[in-house]
DNA sequence: CAAAAGACGGTAACAATGTTACCGTTTTCT
DNA sequence: AGAAAACGGTAACATTGTTACCGTCTTTTG
């Protein structure tokens, strides 16, 4: 088990106390993924909790015919509230976890995280905060995908992509795209396609290139 | 303040270590709400956490236009996830919580709720289960709202509507199911037309009659 | 390298759901 | 009793979901 806590340090120094900090270092372990690997399915055991150091880890639901959807992002200092809650419970994932892009986190085992509960305030803090804001993404998705209309969701969702890549240009098919809004590759491809009639964007094979006036 | 030992013995003596039992009949206070009695609104502070006695709490979202969407019931021996962890952020409620019928619940002070995390290890083991099993149950609204048809969503809700008032008439207009569902009443009417006409149900003004085929 | 297989996205046709509008009846308010 | 509101049936149209078919491009395979 390495030191992580030179990198910890610029992340987690103003949120945890510096005995959590240091014990983090000695106690985690870091865990790499490549973009579009997948970390944890529907189902499968808890054993370890992560806190995101680069990159973004994809939260979604994928139901019986392997329709998904897409409920959180965790991005760089945030933990996920799925494997904190169910894993303190010893409840299996009820959802999948994968890299968005590269990712790197540090791991803690479930029943060193659940010591830290009572021992550190500031990890306390942390996990609730992390449920809050979590809980909150997923009510928001559940907005979205109730009130809103299909064109302004997909607007959002482009976006959003643009956003974590940093670039405007999304690289994704519209069946990809169909799956994690939770809707059909037709509807999807309709929408885009009176997207591109309205100039808000360019179409590409596996490629869409968002403009200014989206 | 009253002593509210002796109903919490019946419901929470399992569960509860009995320092924690004594604590909450001493610092806890009785709350009742009738039938329909809206409790909280989403942006409200929370300053009190609530244990329910009997009856049932509705917890659901409310969009911009006054459209709502039902997330969780919060039934007998239960706490509710929204505020446990809104309440330990200071965070406002994201949601509206409700009287589903006639509702007697015992709140304990945010303040207090939060020392008990860290003193009593089952009042922490029944927030975490709280929050997995509300989280679910969000889930699982996310997942009927996304991937299922609206008959089949209907059926299940009408079920689970005489399920909670143990009878097979439910008294909702048209429009108040609508409202519950996320969805138009237009639509409520048609679907519940249709059910009609295969004999699964009897339609009157504010009242559904469940027949055994459904 | 060439043929086959698969992925991709455009389109049509229809089904399911959402939305607005209008109507007659019943209930509530005054 | 009369007015106003709530309720639910229905029509017409918009949006979204679903299946099917097609031509093009990419990958696989021999």
């Amino acid at each position: 088990m390495q030191d992580n806590s030179s990198q910890l340090n610029s992340i987690f120094s103003t949120r945890f106390e510096s005995l959590l900090i240091k014990e983090v270092g000695e106690r985690s372990m870091l865990i790499t993924a490549t973009a579009g690997q997948v970390l944890i399915t529907a189902g499968q055991n808890i054993k370890m909790v992560p806190m995101v150091m680069s990159g973004t880890l994809k939260v979604s639901r994928v139901n019986e015919e392997g329709q998904e959807l897409l409920l959180y992002y965790v991005r760089e200092g945030e933990g996920c509230a799925m494997t904190f809650s169910c894993g303190m419970m010893s409840q299996p994932s009820l959802v999948k976890g994968a890299a968005e892009d590269d990712l790197s986190m540090l791991c803690v085992p479930v029943s060193i995280m659940e010591e830290w509960m009572t021992k550190y305030p500031s990890w306390k803090k942390f996990v609730m905060a992390t449920i809050v804001n979590e809980f909150m993404d997923v009510i928001n998705s559940v907005d979205a995908v109730t009130f809103k209309k299909m064109d302004e969701r997909l607007v959002n969702y482009l976006k959003e992509k643009s956003k974590i890549s940093g670039s405007s240009l999304v690289n994704l098919s519209h069946q990809q795209i169909a799956d994690e809004m939770g809707t059909n590759r037709v509807v999807v491809s309709r929408l885009l396609k009176k997207l591109e009639i309205e100039k808000r964007l360019l179409l590409y094979r596996n490629q869409i290139k968002l403009l200014k006036e989206l």
